[in-house]
DNA sequence: CGGTTGACTTTCC
DNA sequence: AGGAAAGCCAACC
């Protein structure tokens, strides 16, 4: 099965919990890419691109810096989910990163 | 089948 | 702290 590579990725992607991002790096080794940060980002590209995963909360996904690498569109949602930017219009990933296990712990 | 591209990351300056 | 270059892997033409 070669498109298990996007299954996987999609699947990390819906494990992050709501009002959490993570780093492409992060969704990549937990999808069992260690080195493919950007396949997952391609991967993100192609929800816009034919929509194989309408129910995937790609925009939880950011890259290293905390920004995001899409456009308003992903702010617009993050800003929804309760993710709030800095004047540099990054995110805080000590405070929104997303901790594996921790979802629960949200209080 | 080979070169280019890309919603990236990390390191160096 | 912010910017440039190299590295990496999979998809696309």
């Amino acid at each position: 099965m070669a498109d298990r590579l996007y299954e996987q990725i999609y699947e990390v992607v819906c494990r992050i919990p709501r009002g959490r991002v993570a780093t492409y790096g992060q969704v990549a080794r937990l999808a069992g890419i260690p080195k493919g940060a950007r396949q997952v980002g391609y991967a993100m590209a192609a929800l816009g691109r034919g929509m194989p995963r309408p129910d995937v909360p790609w925009h939880r996904v950011v890259n290293a810096k905390g920004a995001s690498s899409v456009g308003g569109d992903q702010i617009d949602r993050l800003g929804d989910e309760g993710i709030e930017f800095d004047e540099k219009g990054r995110i805080d990933l000590q405070t929104y990163g997303w901790r594996a296990g921790e979802q629960e712990m949200l209080l």
